[in-house]
DNA sequence: CCAGTTTTGTTATGTTATAACAAAAAAAGA
DNA sequence: TCTTTTTTTGTTATAACATAACAAAACTGG
């Protein structure tokens, strides 16, 4: 099986399969439908597909455009419904600071998530770490703050933008 | 000097004295732009005691009202380019997650800040535990992301409220 | 097939943020 | 001090992001 991108170690890797990379996640997504009882709908599968092929942070209202081409154009409840019952499953999350969706690489899991914004490339790698998210819940334990949802958004440079910057 | 409120420990603390918390953080504000050489003009004052009132989060609107009240209304680019202003340094920091703004306990020194946010009672509380910042930062190196601004918000409950909720 | 539920469509509107240019105020140089 | 330049603020318009409310359609379980 090709990796799928976006994995919780490095940044999307350009070389990966893209198109396999895509079925993956939608296999995976249906999947994860069947076992909970929900509906994989086709309209929610084409959005979750539309956000993995840009493999990039995507906003609501980009979804909404290419949802309409060809098709009779949707409106923006649509896209954000469909959005959220992506994020109730964990398929994809969103990206506070950027106002966008983007693909989650480890569906099934439920998680805050952890994510690397490349102030270059605009691409977002999503980094998954237990020792991070775990020492921010001790931390605000500390000064009694319960910790249901940590999330961490961190911008910076990813290598190759940090080596053209440095060109 | 009575403590200012939002430490980089806990929670607003609701005894504090809130006068001087305010006048407090405008002092700094000043003293500070002194040394910068960058002018703290009466709006620039008046935007930042807005924020520092509320002590909590305060969107653009609140605070173009508040602007508003007895003069002219202002227009939303006033406000904006003010917490622009006031956000470059480090006076308030943005909650990306809430779209709103809140004052910066210990501007000085510059920081990404990591927000406790209560969903029961909505106060923020900003810790800013060097260890989690420099973790974060670690992790993201060993994936070759160079962090420039690791910005941490969770998402929980305060002390108070999490007695409330099991009450 | 029918009743109930879930999902999607549709219209309208609310909320957050910025572009572009004009006027006013402050700083800097003569 | 007067003039030039820079910075700040005002103003108008519009862009970008998001949700409320209700109607229609599609699916589910009996």
């Amino acid at each position: 099986m090709a990796p799928r991108n976006t994995t919780n170690l490095t940044f999307p890797d350009l070389k990966h399969d893209h198109a396999n990379c895509i079925a993956d996640a939608l296999d995976e997504a249906e999947g994860l439908c069947r076992q909970r009882g929900v509906r994989f709908t086709p309209l929610r599968r084409r959005v979750l597909e539309i956000v993995w092929n840009r493999h990039a942070p995507t906003g609501a209202y980009d979804i909404l455009e290419v949802l309409g081409e060809g098709k009779r154009p949707a409106a923006p409840p649509t896209v954000y419904r469909t959005l959220e019952f992506l994020l109730e499953n964990g398929f994809v999350h969103k990206i506070e600071s950027l106002n966008a969706f983007i693909g989650c690489g480890i569906p099934g899991d439920t998680h805050a998530g952890q994510f690397l914004i490349c102030g270059g490339c605009r691409q977002v790698g999503e980094l998954d770490d237990p020792e991070i998210a775990e020492l921010i819940s001790r931390k605000a334990a500390e000064v009694g703050f319960a910790v249901t949802h940590p999330t961490v958004e961190v911008k910076g440079l990813c290598t190759d933008c940090a080596k053209t910057a440095n060109a």
